[in-house]
DNA sequence: CGTTGGGTTGAGCGCGATCAAGCGTGGTGG
DNA sequence: CCACCACGCTTGATCGCGCTCAACCCAACG
C-alpha cells in the first residue's frame, strides 16, 4: 500500500498544467516549480496526513477524492473540505509553519502531486508569479471555506443538497442529468450530513422532480429545482 | 453617519503597522502599500459593502468590530465571520474580482484602514514582501474558516463557548476573568448560535465553574473548563 | 418616571443524529 | 453456477439539540 513516489509523468505534467494553480502560469514559472513535485499515489482510505503533523508538503488533486477531517475529543470524525481533481490543499503550511489543520484521507485510489512547502516558500519570494498563483489559490480555498459555513447555517440538508445538484447543472439548461463523481457518503460528509440523512434528503427532492438511480441524478425542471 | 474618509493620522497608522499584516514588513513595503489607503468610520449597524458588490476595496480592522453574513432566500441572516483589531477582511477580491462573497456591517463604531484592491494587486505583483503578507492573511483567514466548519459540526452550543472561553486564557492560567470584546450577541453569531442558545450555554457552563456578569467572564477552574 | 435595547427564561417543535434493521449489487469461493 | 458475504445505501423509530416565539428582567438614558 501507500505512497509509491513517482517522477511526473507525461500525462500528469498535463493535468497539472492546467489545474488552476499553473493555469495562466508561464513555462518557465512552471517549470520552476516542478522541479519541487513528486507524484504519490494512495489507496482508498489512506492517510495522506494528521492533524497536528508538521507540513514538510502540500498537494494538489491529479485523480481522485480527498476527504480532510477533523476529529473531536471522542474520537468522531467530520469532513471539513473535500478536494478534487486540479484542487490543491493544505498549501496553508507554506506560511503556517506550525502544523496541518486536518487529517486528509484519500477517498478512493488517488494520485497527488506533492510540493515540498519549504522550496516552494522560497520559490515565492522570489517569482511574483508563483506568488499570484498561490494567492488566487489561497483566496478561492477561502471563498469555499466561508461558502460552506453560511451553507451550513443557513439552509436545511434539502437546500444544501439542491445547491449541489444546481452546481452541477448548466446554467441555462431546462432539465439534466449528471454522474456523481464520487460515493455518496463523501457527499454526505462535504455537505455535513450523515449518510441517512443525505438519502432522506434525496427522497425529498423527489417532488421537485429530482430522481437518483445509484449515482447518476436526474433533474425534470431545473427552475423549479432552483425555486425550492 | 457613514464613511468619513480620512488621512492615516499617527495612531491609526501605528495600529497598522502593528497589524499581522504588516508585521514584519519592511518600512518601504509598509509605505508603498499606505499610498493607498484611506481611513473610514462607521457607526454601529453601517453597512460596509455588500454581497455581490464589485470588490473595490478591502479592508482592516482598526477599532472595533466587524460582522460579516449572508442572507438566504427568505433574508434570514447568518454570520459567517466576525474581524476584530487588527483583523484583515475581503482581501480575495484582490483575486476574484467577481464580487463580495459576503455582506459586512459594523457591530459597533469602528474605524477601518481601506486599501485600493486594484492598486494594490499591481503592488503585489511588484514586491515578494507584500505578496509574502498577503498570502500570510489569506493562510490565517483559510485556516480560521476551516476551523469554523469543524467547530460547527464537531460541537455543540455549551462546547464551543467553552472553547472560545479557553482561546482567552492564558495557556497556562489556574483561573482566569477576562472581558468579552464585544456583545453577546455578536459572539453568539460568531458561534452560530441565537442569542438564546448562547445564554443557555453560559448557564450550563455554571456547572463547570463558569460564572458571567455581564460582560465579565470569570473562570474558577481554567483545566477542568478544558476537560468539559 | 417611561422608554429602549440587550439579555434571560420558558414552552414547544422541527431538523437531523443515532441506532437498528433491511435491501440490492458486485465479488468471491466452494 | 450459485451460495454467501461485504459493502453502500435506504428506511424506520427514537431522541436531543438548538431554533422560534413570547414574556419578562434590568440597566441606561432622556
Amino acid at each position: 500500500m501507500v505512497n509509491k513516489i513517482l517522477k511526473l509523468n507525461g500525462r500528469d505534467r498535463d493535468i497539472l498544467a492546467t489545474s488552476p494553480l499553473f493555469k495562466g502560469m508561464s513555462q518557465q514559472g512552471f517549470s520552476k516549480v516542478i522541479e519541487h513535485v513528486a507524484v504519490s499515489s494512495f489507496e482508498a482510505k489512506d492517510l495522506i496526513f494528521r492533524e497536528g503533523d508538521s507540513p514538510e508538503y502540500f498537494y494538489t488533486v491529479l485523480t481522485g477524492f480527498v476527504r480532510a477531517y477533523r476529529l473531536n475529543r471522542e474520537g468522531r470524525e467530520a469532513d471539513i473540505a473535500v478536494y478534487g481533481p486540479g484542487d490543491t490543499f493544505a498549501e496553508t503550511g507554506i506560511f503556517n509553519s506550525d502544523a496541518y489543520g486536518f487529517n486528509a484521507q484519500a477517498a478512493e485510489g488517488i494520485t497527488l502531486a506533492r510540493f515540498e512547502t519549504e522550496s516552494v516558500r522560497k520559490l515565492v519570494t522570489e517569482s511574483p508569479e508563483i506568488a499570484f498563483a498561490l494567492m488566487t489559490t489561497l483566496s478561492c480555498n477561502l471563498k469555499n471555506a466561508l461558502e460552506c459555513v453560511a451553507d451550513d447555517r443557513l439552509h436545511t440538508a434539502p437546500q444544501r443538497v439542491a445547491n449541489f445538484i444546481l452546481k452541477h447543472c448548466p446554467e441555462s439548461a431546462q432539465s439534466a442529468r449528471f454522474r456523481l463523481p464520487f460515493q455518496k457518503s463523501l457527499l454526505a460528509g462535504k455537505l455535513g450530513l450523515a449518510p441517512e440523512a443525505l438519502s432522506r434528503a434525496f427522497s425529498s427532492l423527489k417532488s421537485a422532480g429530482v430522481s437518483v438511480h445509484g449515482r447518476v441524478i436526474e433533474i425534470n425542471d431545473v427552475s423549479a429545482l432552483r425555486r425550492f
